[in-house]
DNA sequence: AAAGCGTGGAG
DNA sequence: TCTCCAAGCTT
C-alpha cells in the first residue's frame, strides 16, 4: 500500500517551503532562551487571564504602555469573575489612555462569557477560545499557545514581518495575514507542542525587538546568515503604498476627548462638558457622540448627562 | 474586504 | 515637524 501518496495531496510537493526552517526555528528560539525580555505575562505564575488580559492590550499597543495597566488591572480583577462582577464602564475607565477602548468593553464581555459558558476557566481551545468577544484568530493561538502550551501557529504583526524577510525576502508582510503567511508559518511549525509554543514567543520576540519595522538591526540577528532578505541585499519595499492612518481631525480623535473627559469624572457630565471637549466642528462632536452611545461606551441618562456605559 | 477604531513614542 | 507604527478585531 503506497501510503506515502494516497496520504498527498495535490498541492503538497517535496519542496520545502525554506530550506533552513529547522535551523532558523532553532536559532531564533537558541535567541530567545538567552534574550528574551522578563515580561510580567510570561513568568510562571502568570495565569491564563493574565495571559488573556496581556494579549487584549497588547492589540496595538507596545509593551511600555501597557505594563502599568496591566498590573493595575490584575491587583484590580485578578480573575474572569472579578471583572465581570462590574460594569463595564469600570473596564473602560481602568483602560486608561492604552487606545481603543472597544477592547476594554470586548474584554469585559469576555470575562463575562468565561464565567456564564466556562465555569470561570478560560478555556484552553482554539476553537473555544475564538468564540470570546475580542479574541480572533491570533489572540486565540495566543492564549493557546502561550497559557496552555498548545500548538498553534502564532501570526502576529512580529511574526509576519519575521517570515516575510526571512524566507520570503521581502521587506514587509501584506497588511493582514494571508494564506501564503499560514502556509509558511505550518510548515515551520515544531511538532512537539511545547516547542511550537516556544516558537511562537521567540519569533514574535525577535520581531519585536531585533527585526523590527523600521531600523531592523539585522546586526544583532542571530539568524542573519539565514535570512533571504539579508542574502538578496535587503531589497527595499516595492509593494503597494500602504496606508498611513490619520488620526489629527477624524472622529477617532473626537471621540477619544469625549471619552477621556467622561473617564476621568465618576459618575456623570452634563452635555455642556462633553460640547467643550470639541468645539471645532459641532456635526462631528454630536456623530462622535451618538457613535459612542450607540457601540455601548458610553449612556445617555436623561438628555442632559452622560456617563460610561454600566 | 476595506475601513473604522486611540494613543503616544521614536526616528 | 511629521510620518510611521505598535502582540488586531469587527463589520
Amino acid at each position: 500500500m503506497a501510503e506515502r501518496t494516497t496520504t498527498r495531496t495535490i498541492d503538497q510537493t517535496d519542496t520545502p517551503v525554506f530550506e533552513h526552517g529547522s535551523e532558523l526555528v532553532a536559532g531564533v528560539v537558541e535567541w530567545y532562551r538567552a534574550e528574551a525580555r522578563d515580561l510580567p505575562w510570561r513568568r510562571p505564575d502568570a495565569t491564563p487571564w493574565a495571559v488573556m488580559v496581556s494579549e487584549f492590550m497588547l492589540q496595538q499597543t507596545p509593551v511600555v504602555r501597557v505594563l502599568p495597566v496591566y498590573e493595575a488591572w490584575l491587583e484590580r480583577w485578578p480573575t474572569p469573575a472579578a471583572l465581570a462582577a462590574e460594569p463595564v464602564g469600570e473596564a473602560v475607565r481602568a483602560w486608561g489612555r492604552l487606545g481603543y477602548p472597544r477592547r476594554a468593553q470586548r474584554l469585559h464581555a469576555a470575562a463575562t462569557a468565561v464565567e456564564e459558558e466556562f465555569d470561570g476557566v478560560v478555556p484552553s481551545t482554539y476553537e473555544d477560545l475564538w468564540s470570546l468577544p475580542g479574541v480572533g484568530e491570533y489572540t486565540a493561538g495566543a492564549i493557546a499557545s502561550f497559557a496552555y502550551q498548545k500548538r498553534h501557529i502564532v501570526l502576529d504583526t512580529n511574526v509576519r514581518r519575521v517570515l516575510s524577510r526571512a524566507v520570503s525576502g521581502v521587506e514587509y508582510p501584506a497588511p493582514a495575514t494571508t494564506p501564503g503567511d499560514r502556509r509558511i508559518a505550518t510548515a515551520l511549525l515544531p511538532e512537539a507542542a511545547a516547542d511550537a509554543a516556544e516558537w511562537a514567543a521567540a519569533s514574535m520576540e525577535l520581531g519585536a525587538v531585533v527585526c523590527t519595522a523600521r531600523a531592523p538591526r539585522c546586526d544583532d540577528c542571530p539568524v542573519a546568515e539565514l535570512c533571504t532578505w539579508v542574502a538578496t541585499g535587503k531589497p527595499p519595499y516595492d509593494g503597494p503604498p500602504r496606508r498611513g492612518q490619520t488620526y489629527e481631525g477624524t472622529d477617532r480623535q473626537a471621540r477619544g476627548r469625549l471619552l477621556a473627559v467622561l473617564r476621568d469624572t465618576h459618575g456623570s457630565v452634563p452635555r455642556e462638558e462633553l460640547e467643550a471637549a470639541w468645539t471645532r466642528d459641532v456635526v462631528q462632536r454630536e456623530r462622535a457622540l451618538a457613535s459612542l452611545v450607540d457601540d455601548g461606551l458610553v449612556m445617555v441618562l436623561d438628555g442632559e448627562r452622560y456617563a460610561l456605559a454600566h
